[in-house]
DNA sequence: CCGAAACTGAACCAGAGGGTTTACCATCCC
DNA sequence: GGGATGGTAAACCCTCTGGTTCAGTTTCGG
């Protein structure tokens, strides 16, 4: 009964998605070509086909599947004893190390490089990930322990600018890789 | 005597990086093919391999232009009679007004695309936009007239973050396009 | 008005792209 | 044993791509 049972079948399905992803990853949409997944994947053009009717659709699938992968990372398992400081402190350094991951690095890249040509993807790409954490991030923020110490009212705006500032320095990671800031980024921010 | 000046010659030259332009910001790299930036640009593709040796050398050069246009983007004109903050709000505008632009954002996601691809273009990037608006917000921050309203420490890192701030909803912008919360941002940052 | 330089159009090339098909192998379950 | 089912390799089709060439036209300075 499900809505993608008809599509997905066969035991070398996880191969080809995941010989798709490091291609596409690595060269983008129209820089891949359907052989090298193939080769990749370890897997033949004619499988490859037999899941998917076309490179596109291949493309979606892996998509998504990496945003539901985006959007299970967690952070705040344990904040019970902490100060706000420090949990904000915790919250930052979860956030800048995701950004900076290798994952997170070519998911970003991928899909703002890919919106124009798909345009569900800038959403779902969105939705899972940023959006996610701006969420999470003003429950926190709206708790009653982070409001006796913070003054804020628009908490989702405030979560946002958060998140933002611990991309401060995004770019820069292209050239080297830096995460020592977090702490000044509190100091400033509380 | 000028390292370029055997590269570039003919009337048409113009014409050809106008519309290489148009289409690479459109397709990207891989997705332009010469044949539609010929068409696009109203000249034969012979013309067009007259000028470059190959669709690389191309690209590379119309990044390089894009990427000058980029750091004559100006602000700060007048700051004389204005008050601190008010200042800072008419930074804040400007910048958020230029990520916000067509050309800002394609440029963005071109250049995050292809940083890859072409390594040295990534640095160009972030040298002639990013890197450029945090040495002037810097600058100013350091004004005696700055230093007096606000206590900052790192000036630069200090400019990094009110410029990321505004960035805020840079990806929101892929479905809508709000542009008021300037105000916000001074509000919160002072 | 001449001659050179710039430009054109179209034909051409070799290679690679996405996508299909065919004929053949390996399991696995009855 | 004997089909299904899922997989494979390779050849194949057709289109498009980047890139070249060339005979002929436009442009323009002197």
């Amino acid at each position: 009964m499900n809505a993608q049972a008809q599509i997905k079948k066969g035991r070398k399905f996880d191969q080809v998605i995941e010989g798709a992803r490091s291609v596409f990853m690595r060269e983008g949409y129209e820089g891949a070509s359907v052989d090298e997944i193939a080769r990749d994947a370890g897997v033949s053009k004619a499988t490859l086909y037999s899941y998917f009717p076309d490179k596109q659709h291949l493309f979606l699938a892996v998509l998504e599947t990496e945003c539901a992968q985006q959007a299970e990372v967690d952070f705040l398992e344990e904040t019970g004893d902490l100060t706000v400081e420090e949990t904000l402190h915790v919250i930052c350094k979860t956030l800048i190390t995701f950004i900076l991951s290798r994952f997170g690095q070519d998911m970003f890249r991928v899909c703002v490089a890919e919106a124009q040509r798909f345009p569900e993807l800038g959403r779902a790409f969105y939705e899972s990930g940023p959006k996610k954490w701006g969420r999470k991030i003003a429950l926190y923020l709206e708790t009653p322990k982070a409001q006796r110490a913070l003054l804020i009212d628009d908490s989702l705006l405030a979560a946002d600018q958060l998140a933002q500032l611990c991309r401060a320095d995004l770019m820069l990671k292209v050239l080297f890789g830096i995460q020592n800031n977090p702490t000044e980024d509190e100091v400033d921010r509380v």
